[in-house]
DNA sequence: ATATATATTTTGATTAGTCAAAATTTATTT
DNA sequence: AAATAAATTTTGACTAATCAAAATATATAT
C-alpha cells in the first residue's frame, strides 16, 4: 500500500506531465509543486523507482511507469468523485472542497470509492469542471484552449477552472466564470495585461492574462 | 492538529476507561489494545502527556486530561457518524464498515462532519447502536446489561453489539441479534459456557458466555 | 571558450513512531 | 522474607520523510 507521500508525489508528476503535455518532468518542478526542498524530490524519487513507478534519469528527470500512471489515475477519479460528493452530497461551497478532498484521497477506499462513484450516479466532470478518470483509468478529455488562445467574437462555453485556490474561485464566481458559462472574447492585449470578456449580454469586463490562463474554454 | 496515531492512543485510551468504568488505564491495556510493544505505549504516553492530553504516573497509568477527554469524543463522534453514513448513504454492510471508518475519521474535518451530520439527521445512534457524541462531546449513554447479567425470562431489546469484527458481526446477524431484536434469555450456565436465547418466537438457541458479553440488551 | 547562473545531487541531521531486549519495579507465591 | 512472576521503563536501533547547505553537473551568456 503506497504511503499518502507516495500518492502525494505519483499525482503531482501526473499533473505535471499532463499540464506540460510531455512525460518528463524535473526534479525542481516536482520540488516546487509539493513545497519540499530540491533534494527532497531527488531522494523520494529514488524511492519512487523502487516501487516502479517511475523511471528516473540522473539529472533528467522522471516519467511515469504504467504502473504508476495508474496509481495517479486513481488518485485523480478519488479526488474528483470527492470533491464531487462534497459539493453535490453536502452542500459544501466550490471554494472549500480542493483541501478537504486533498486529505480525504487518501484514506478512501476502492469499494466506498465505488459505492460512492454509484450513490453520485457516474458523474463524468467534478464540480471545477475536471473529468473523472473511470476505474480504468480512461479519462475524456474534451477539447479546450484558454481565454488568450481564444479566437475574439466568439461565443464559448466555460468548461474547467484550473485554479483552485479559494481565493481564484471566489473571483471566478464572482465574475461569473464558473463551467456551463456562455462567454465572449471582445480583446485579448498581452503588453496590457488585459483580456475584455462578456458573459451572455452583461456588461463587459476586463480581468489579467495571467487569469485567463486559468479558465479553459471548449474550443 | 494531532498526528492519527496520537489520535489513536487517545480514542483507545478512552475506549478502554469506558469498559472499564475508572479513569486510569495502564501501559499493558494501551499496547494490547493497539498492538504495539509496551514500551511503544510508554514512550508515545509522554508524547501525549507533553501535549497536556492525559495525566501520566510511571507505573500506575494515564488518565484524559479534559483536553483529551473532549479530543477522544471528538474521534467518536467522527468514527460512529462515519459509520453511520457507509451503511445509511452508501449502502456498505456493516460488516465492513468499521475498518473503513478507521481510516476515515483521522482526515474528515469538523467542517465535513458538521456537514455530514446534517446530512444524516443528527442520528443518535450509529449502525451498531452505539451513541453518537454531540458536537460538544455529550453523550446519551442509555442504560444497559450484557446478556450474562440479563434476569431469565424477561423480553429485551438488543441495543449495542459491542464487537465490531466482520466475523462476528457476521455471527450476530445469522442470529438476529442485531440493535431492535426483542429476546429472551432462557437461561445462562457459566460452567458450560452457554447462554440459550430466544428471539421472539423463533427456535431457541444457545451461544458462549464470550459471544453473550458482547450484545447488550435495555436495562 | 570561459565565466556565471541554474538545476540537481549528496551529505549529515532531525523528527515521529516503532521494535527487541535489557533493566527495573511491583505484585504474588511459597 | 525470599523467590518468582508480571508489568513497566529504558536503551539502542531502525525507517520514512524532511531540511540546509555543500558539491557537482549542465546550460547560458558573454
Amino acid at each position: 500500500m503506497p504511503s499518502a507521500t507516495v500518492e502525494n508525489y505519483v499525482k503531482a508528476i501526473l499533473a505535471l506531465s499532463l499540464e506540460k503535455g510531455e512525460g518528463q518532468v524535473g526534479m525542481g518542478e516536482i520540488a516546487r509543486s509539493l513545497k519540499v526542498a530540491p533534494g527532497t524530490a531527488t531522494s523520494m524519487t529514488k524511492t519512487l523507482e523502487r516501487e516502479k513507478l517511475v523511471r528516473y534519469k540522473a539529472r533528467q528527470g522522471v516519467i511515469l511507469t504504467a504502473k504508476g500512471r495508474k496509481l495517479g489515475m486513481g488518485m485523480l477519479r478519488r479526488h474528483r468523485l470527492v470533491e464531487t460528493f462534497l459539493v453535490k452530497t453536502l452542500g459544501l461551497d466550490w471554494t472549500e472542497i480542493h483541501q478537504e478532498a486533498e486529505e480525504l484521497e487518501h484514506t478512501i477506499s476502492e469499494r466506498v470509492l465505488d459505492r460512492l462513484d454509484r450513490f453520485l450516479g457516474k458523474p463524468e466532470f467534478d464540480p471545477h469542471g475536471d473529468p473523472i478518470p473511470t476505474k480504468d483509468g480512461k479519462i475524456v478529455q474534451h477539447r479546450v484552449r484558454n481565454l488568450l488562445e481564444c479566437q475574439r467574437g466568439t461565443i464559448r462555453t466555460v468548461k474547467i477552472v484550473t485554479d483552485q485556490s479559494t481565493d481564484f474561485l471566489n473571483f471566478a464566481r464572482q465574475k461569473g466564470l464558473v463551467p456551463g458559462a456562455a462567454l465572449e472574447v471582445l480583446s485579448q492585449n498581452l503588453v496590457s495585461d488585459a483580456v475584455e470578456i462578456r458573459i451572455g449580454n452583461t456588461n463587459p469586463f476586463i480581468i489579467g492574462s495571467r487569469a485567463a490562463k486559468k479558465i479553459l474554454v471548449a474550443s
